[in-house]
DNA sequence: TATCTGTTATAATTGTTGTATAACAGATAG
DNA sequence: CTATCTGTTATACAACAATTATAACAGATA
């Protein structure tokens, strides 16, 4: 899986990292019990630092994302516990993000098909990669 | 319009005030041309420094959503500008958090139904604002 | 004149981010 | 056994962002 980092971007190198693995994740480009890069590979790999793979392998664990083993590295977790604050959660995220939206007098309709389609575009491309598994 | 801090989010403070300005802006809590208090006005009620609301403020005016006269104060803009690329930001800003709404197994039912939830509450209640001024 | 406005400058402090270097414990392949 | 790989921890340092503090300025206003 192609891994891009945006060295001017104003996201930190190892959100940027976490942020394109849980991408991959839900587009099938990474699958549960995938094994990802070990910290130095991937660091090497990047052009950055070891530490700042291990702190976005360490934030995925926290997640529920990933498990780390010191003998067979850092694997995609094949289950990924609930979190029963999930939702809570998300919608403290989206609320500032919907509320320019309204601002910027984006219409309810417009809102909801920016995020069918971006929910759609994912789930489709996880879809694809399942078939070619087959 | 009350505004709360929150001292031990991750966010900072500046940008917790310009997204609370901003949901104010679109629940009605704020109309277009109403006068904000003073950055050292503000600054004192919350118990932070004037630079911090400064800078609130300044990247409001960046935004678009207010407007800065070193007569008048800070006014909400009554005219928000076009930014054509607001729905390319957005979706950038939508693209991680659907995509770990889809690895928690959250369904593309609820995922809307959230998004609509938020986009609805927030318009009713600048409705029920605009209905109280008539 | 006194007081208010946003704005700018400077400095100090604190926390975050990223890099560098080194080491450790455990697993594994030769 | 040795060499090499794994995540993990520790320490130090540099760069930057965020926040505070203090002070001053220009312009408007009561």
């Amino acid at each position: 899986m192609l891994i891009q980092i945006d060295f001017a971007s104003d996201l930190p190198i190892y959100r940027q990292l976490r942020d394109q693995i849980v991408i991959g994740l839900a587009t099938g480009q990474l699958e549960a019990g995938e094994e990802l890069p070990s910290v130095r590979r991937l660091a090497a790999d990047l052009g950055i630092n070891l530490h700042t793979v291990h702190k976005a392998y360490q934030q995925l664990r926290d997640e529920g994302f990933l498990v780390l083993d010191r003998r067979s590295g850092a694997v995609m977790a094949k289950n990924i516990p609930d979190q029963p604050e999930f939702q809570n959660w998300l919608s403290r995220q989206l609320e500032p993000l919907v509320a320019e939206a309204i601002c910027r007098k984006m219409s309810t309709n417009d809102l909801q098909a920016l995020v069918r389609t971006l929910d759609q575009s994912m789930r489709q491309l996880k879809k694809d990669g399942e078939m070619q598994n087959e």
